[in-house]
DNA sequence: TTTAATAGTTGTCAATTTTACAATTATTTT
DNA sequence: AAAATAATTGTAAAATTGACAACTATTAAA
C-alpha cells in the first residue's frame, strides 16, 4: 500500500529525567550534551527513537547506556511538541522519568557522558524545553507519591523507616510526626519487617523493612493517601 | 546550521477520545474513517500534525472540525508509539481526551465524517490501537474524576445535584447515597446555588446549580477526594 | 561499672471525617 | 383537597486522622 503522501515527517526523541536519593536530598541526573546545538550544555539523557523501536524500549535503552541499570521504574511522563523547541529542526520529545536506587548505580559509573547528580534545588541551565520537563516530573513525582507507594523504588531492597521518613520529607520539604508516619505506613501491610537492624546510623540501630511484593503490586492502583493534601506544602 | 542526519523521522498523529454524557449513559464520539487503510471503519477523531503546529494545537484544531465547539476540557492522555501500530508507515500519535456538554455538540453538528455517540459498553471494533487509547481514556477519567471536580466538563453550564449524581454513578457504575453525596458535594464550596430549578425531571423540580469559577481554579489541584477508593467499584 | 546521650518504638485521647439510615418538605396531578 | 413524586434536611455511630508524651534499647564517656 502507499504511504501517506503529503503529509510531514518529523523527529522523535526521548529524555528520562532519572530521580535519585542518597539519603542528603533528592537529585536529577544531568549530562553534558555531546553534539551540536548547545554541545557541552547541561542536559537530560535523551536519544533519537530508531526505526523499530517504541518509546518504552528507547527509554530502556537510554536509561541503561547511561546508568547500567535494568529493570527500573520508567513512567511515561508528557511529550513535547513545540514546534520551536528544537532550533535546528523539528523534533518533538516524549518524556520519561525514571526512580533509581542511586547506590545501584553508583556500582556501575558510566562516565561516557560525564554525568553529574544535581539536587533539585541547584539545577543549572538546560537547553531547550529540559527545565519545564524536570518541573514537569517533580510536579508528577509529588503528586503521585502522595497517593501511591513510588518512593519506595529510590530505596535500596532493605531500607529503614527514618530513611523513607526523610525520604518523603525531602520530596515534601516538609517534617512528619514519626509516630504517626510509621503507623501510616505499616498499616498499609507493604512492608516486612526483618530480624536485622541498621546500626550506621544511630546507636540503638533501627530494623530494617523489605517491600512485600505481592502487596504492592495489589494495592498500587489503590488511593494510600500517604500525604493528604500535597499541594498546600 | 545542519539538520540531524542519519535519524529517521516518522509521521505524528493526534487522536481524540471524545466523552459526553447524555444523562443516559456516558458516550464517545467515533467517526467513519474516510481513507485508506481501513477506510469506513470506526475510529477516533484524528489528524496529522501540520508542520507548525504543536500537538496542543492539533488537538484543538481537529476537535473543532468535528464538534464546531473551541473552549473546551482537552487534555494530553498519552503518546503510543508501537512501531506496527499503523501498517503503512511509521506513524507515533499522541492521544488526547475532551470533555464536551454533549447538548452544545448537538447544536453545531457536522455530518462531514458521518460521526456517532457510543455508550461506553457497546464500543464497536476500531482501528489501530484505538480500543487501547478509550481504555486508557477512561481510566484516566475514573482515576482522575475520583480526585479532581472534573466531570462537570461534561455538564452543561447550570446543572442540577441528581444530575451531578447520576453523572458520577455513570462514571463509577456504582451508585451513591444521595444525603451524603450532596453533603460531600456542597462542601467542597465550588457550586453556586442558582434560584431556579430544573422542573423537567420531576413535580418539585431541582435547584440549579452553577461552578463557583473562582473556587474551581484555585482547588482544582487538590485532593477533593469525590470517590474514596475507585480502584475498588 | 555507671551514667549520659542518642534515637527508635509504643500508647492515648480528642477532633475530624465518613458512613449508614429516616423523616420532612415542596410541587404537580387527579 | 388528597395523592404521588422526588428533592431536601438531620442525626448518630464508626472509622480515621492528628497531636502529643513516655518508654526502651544501645553505645560512648566518665
Amino acid at each position: 500500500m502507499t504511504k501517506y503522501s503529503k503529509q510531514t515527517r518529523l523527529l522523535a526523541a526521548v529524555d528520562c529525567i532519572i530521580f535519585g536519593f542518597d539519603g542528603e536530598s533528592l537529585k536529577i541526573l544531568l549530562i553534558h550534551r555531546g553534539f551540536e546545538p548547545e554541545r557541552g550544555k547541561w542536559s537530560l539523557m535523551g536519544g533519537f527513537m530508531q526505526p523499530d523501536e517504541s518509546a518504552d524500549d528507547a527509554s530502556v535503552r537510554i536509561l541503561k547506556s547511561l546508568t547500567g541499570l535494568e529493570g527500573v521504574y520508567l513512567e511515561q511522563l508528557y511529550t513535547f511538541c513545540d514546534p520551536q523547541r528544537d532550533p535546528i529542526e523539528r523534533t518533538i520529545s516524549i518524556a520519561y522519568f525514571a526512580l533509581i536506587d542511586i547506590h545501584q548505580y553508583e556500582k556501575q559509573l558510566s562516565d561516557q557522558y560525564h554525568p553529574e547528580w544535581f539536587p533539585l534545588n541547584k539545577i543549572p541551565d538546560l537547553i531547550f524545553d529540559h527545565v519545564e520537563m524536570v518541573r514537569l516530573a517533580k510536579e508528577k513525582l509529588r503528586y503521585k507519591a502522595a497517593l501511591h507507594p513510588l518512593l519506595f523504588e529510590l530505596l535500596p531492597k532493605k531500607f529503614t523507616l527514618p530513611q523513607l521518613q526523610s525520604l518523603y520529607e525531602y520530596v515534601y520539604d516538609t517534617s512528619f510526626d514519626k509516630r504517626n508516619f510509621s503507623r501510616k505506613v505499616l498499616s498499609t501491610r507493604l512492608l516486612i519487617k526483618q530480624v536485622d537492624k541498621d546500626k550506621y546510623t544511630s546507636k540503638k540501630g533501627a530494623f530494617y523493612y523489605k517491600l512485600n511484593a505481592k502487596n504492592y503490586k495489589a494495592d498500587f492502583q489503590a488511593f494510600l493517601n500517604i500525604i493528604p493534601n500535597p499541594h498546600l506544602l
